[in-house]
DNA sequence: TCTACACTTCGTCATATGGCGAAATGACGG
DNA sequence: CCGTCATTTCGCCATATGACGAAGTGTAGA
């Protein structure tokens, strides 16, 4: 029960939900969710945090950089069925799709870059 | 997402995801959920309003009862299929369990005897 | 149509949540 | 080690949520 009711709190927030979709088939670091929700990054970390708490999804450590992915076959049978429903559900709905397009530009900024440029804004 | 985010809303209280796996297989009225749950009648009927809204759930009123019952097919897929993923996640759990012994109890009761009862707490 | 009563709506309260900015943390490059 | 900088933690605020009791609604039976 508990690790169900992490699920379904960790996606009740739109934002948790879009930056999971986000996620499909690919990592990304926190400075490329912050730039994709244009929230404060405490609050991407906090959101972060709780995803990965749901254990829908895992971080990784590289250097300066946290990535984080989808979780994968390691993730409590829940956690795998939620992101499944998830994905079926909003796949093709608009602001998913629009997301995706934003991702793909964002993609194309060196990280490095993209990190530089949100500290001077 | 309007209707995704509806279902996670729902399933983000207990009480709520309580209510839902006591409706397996048959109805129950409101005065049944609120001995379950042992909440104020005002708080019951809120959650279940919360439930019909995600379409989760289906009301019929019956008299000067009204019964609740789990979305059937005329549901949306996210609605059915998150009911589905409720149920393999949560129906051997403690919790539910337990509920479910009980909900046997309160079926014995005569459903305007129990209403009667909770009047006069 | 009057009363009883199952349920809902409304108003209120305490707590939880999501947002931010400032300060702490921890990893690299010097 | 020392500064830089991506991320996290902390403290705060505004709003949302879940709880209750009182008042309102609508149905059945007297």
């Amino acid at each position: 029960m508990f690790t169900f009711m992490a699920i379904t709190r960790a996606l009740s927030d739109q934002n948790r939900v879009r930056t999971l979709l986000a996620l499909n088939g690919r990592e990304l670091c926190v400075c490329q969710i912050i730039e994709l929700l244009e929230l404060a990054p405490s609050t991407v970390s906090k959101h972060m945090s709780i995803l990965a708490n749901a254990r829908l999804v895992e971080g990784r450590q590289e250097g300066r950089w946290r990535y984080y992915r989808l979780a994968g076959n390691d993730a409590p049978d829940e956690a795998r069925e939620a992101i499944a429903w998830t994905f079926r559900s909003l796949s093709n709905t608009p602001q998913i799709r629009q997301d995706a397009e934003r991702i793909e530009e964002i993609l194309k900024i060196d990280p490095e870059v993209l990190c530089k440029a949100q500290n001077r804004a």
